[in-house]
DNA sequence: GGACATTTGTCCGTATGTATC
DNA sequence: GGATACATACGGACAAATGTC
C-alpha cells in the first residue's frame, strides 16, 4: 500500500550526517569533535547510537579517538605509491613533498618456515635474515613491513641496515646492485589490534596487504616482502 | 606490585578464541555456528560482549549473519585478478575454474561530471553512458562496477551491451577492436551500506577500489572504471 | 497463507574502568 | 588529585527477518 520505506538505522542516518558535516569542513581536521556526551544530547540519542556511529567513521579513517582527550577529524594526506618493477620508497614519498623515514622493530635471523623457503626458493630452514619495521612520511606511519632474505648470500646484512638504515644500501653494501620486482599480490585486509597499533590506526580500518618477491639479475630471488599500507594513507598505483 | 598485565578487552579475547576455532575447522564453512545467546552462555559473557567480537570476524570476512537465520561461516574461495595492459573479468574467473556472469544493475547516458570529462578528456557536459553492474563468479559477486563510455564515440552502446552482455563484445559492435589500460589507482576501503548490499558483503568489510582509464591504440580514452572489489575474494596481482 | 517461535539488529539505560588533561 | 572523556561490560526491551508448523 503505502510507501514502502526501508528505514535506516538511526545510527546510519548519523553516520551520514556526520560525514557529510566532515566533507562540508564543518570541522577542520585535527580539530576535536564536541564529546560523545554532548553529541549524543544534540542528537537526541543515547551514548551507544551516536558511538556506533562514530565507530563507523573511525572505520573509514575519518576519525580518530583518543581515549581521555576527545574524538579528533583525521588529516592524511594521500600518497601515491608506484607498483612498478623498481619500487623505491623514499622515491615515493618524497615525491609528495615529505620526508620519509623507515624505523626497523627486529632484525633477527633465523630458519625460514615452509611459506618462506618456496617464495626464495630455499630448502625449509635454509637461514634467514627477518627485518621487521615501518615506513614512515614525516611522522605519519604510512606502512608496516617484513622482510626475508637469505642469510648466506648476505651475511652482513643486519649490521649494514643498522649503520645505513636503508634496506636499498644495505643490499648495495653487501653486493646487489639491482634489483626488481618479480610479481605483486594485493589483498585488502581490516587491521587487527597489533597491526593496528603500529600503523596508529584503528582497529578495523582497512589495509591494502602486498606480497613481493624481488629477484636479481639473474632471476634469483634475494627478497621475500610482505607490506601493511594503511588504507586511507596510501594509494597504489600500477602503470602499464 | 604485582603482574602489570595489559588486560586485552574481553570481546577481543573472545574473537581470538573463535577465531582460532575456525581456523582448527571447528566448524566447516558454510555451516551455522550457536546462537548469540548460547554462545554468551558459554563464554560467560553478555549478548553484547558476545556480539562485538563476531562483529569483528564478521569484518575480516569470516563469518557472515543472516537475521532471523543465524551467524554462517564463511567460505570464499580467493579469485586471483591479474592487473595486466589487457584485463578481461571473464578469463580471470574462468581460469579459476568457474563460470563469470555479468549483471548491469543501471545503463543511462546523461552529461559528464567534472570528474568524468576530466578522465575522458572531454568537456564536462558531453554526454556519456554510465554502465554500473556486479561481476559475478558462479553465484557470488567478486566486484562491483561502473564504466563511463564517451557517448558521441559509442552511441549504440546501451543498445549493444542489453545484447551481448559483455562489455568488450559491445565496443567490438562499436567498432573498437581493442583497447589497453592506462594507469590504475588501488585504495583500500571499508564497504558502507549500499555497497555492502552489492557485494552482499557486511558492512564494514574491507573492499579494494580500482580507477582506471582504457585508451584505444591511438592514446585517446574511451572508458573511465571504476571497480570495487570484495576484499576477501579477490587478490589482484601485478605483473611487471 | 497465517500463526508462532527463533534469531539477529537496534536502541536505551546504567555502571565502572582507564587514559588524558 | 580531580575533572573530563573515551572504552568496556552488563542489563532489558522491542523490531525485523527467517523458518516451521
Amino acid at each position: 500500500m503505502s510507501a514502502p520505506i526501508p528505514k535506516q538505522a538511526l545510527w546510519s542516518e548519523i553516520a551520514d550526517t556526520l560525514a557529510a558535516d566532515l566533507a562540508r569542513g564543518a570541522y577542520r581536521p585535527g580539530e576535536r569533535l564536541p564529546s560523545e556526551a554532548e553529541l549524543a544530547r544534540r542528537f537526541g540519542v543515547n551514548r551507544h547510537t551516536l558511538r556506533r556511529a562514530l565507530a563507523r567513521l573511525t572505520a573509514e579513517g575519518k576519525l580518530f579517538p583518543r581515549r581521555g582527550a576527545g574524538v579528533f577529524v583525521a588529516d592524511h594526506a594521500m600518497t601515491d605509491y608506484p607498483l612498478g618493477r623498481r619500487v623505491r620508497f623514499s622515491q615515493a614519498v618524497s615525491a609528495a613533498g615529505q620526508t620519509a623515514t623507515r624505523r626497523f622493530s627486529r632484525i633477527e635471523t633465523r630458519g625460514a618456515d615452509a611459506e618462506e623457503a618456496q617464495n626464495l626458493a630455499l630448502p625449509p630452514g635454509t637461514p634467514v635474515h627477518v627485518v621487521e619495521g615501518v615506513s614512515l612520511a614525516d611522522t605519519t606511519p604510512l606502512a608496516a613491513f617484513r622482510s626475508v632474505f637469505p642469510a648466506g648470500r648476505f651475511p652482513g646484512l643486519p649490521a649494514r641496515l643498522g649503520e645505513t638504515g636503508s634496506i636499498t644500501l644495505a643490499l648495495q653494501a653487501e653486493g646487489l646492485t639491482d634489483y626488481t620486482r618479480a610479481q605483486t599480490r594485493i589483498v585488502a585486509k581490516v587491521a587487527g589490534a597489533a597491526l593496528a597499533a603500529r600503523l596508529m590506526l584503528a582497529e578495523g580500518a582497512p589495509v591494502l596487504r602486498t606480497r613481493a618477491v624481488n629477484v636479481d639479475g639473474t632471476g634469483q630471488p634475494v627478497e621475500y616482502g610482505t607490506t601493511w599500507f594503511a588504507g586511507d594513507r596510501v594509494a597504489l598505483t600500477v602503470a602499464p
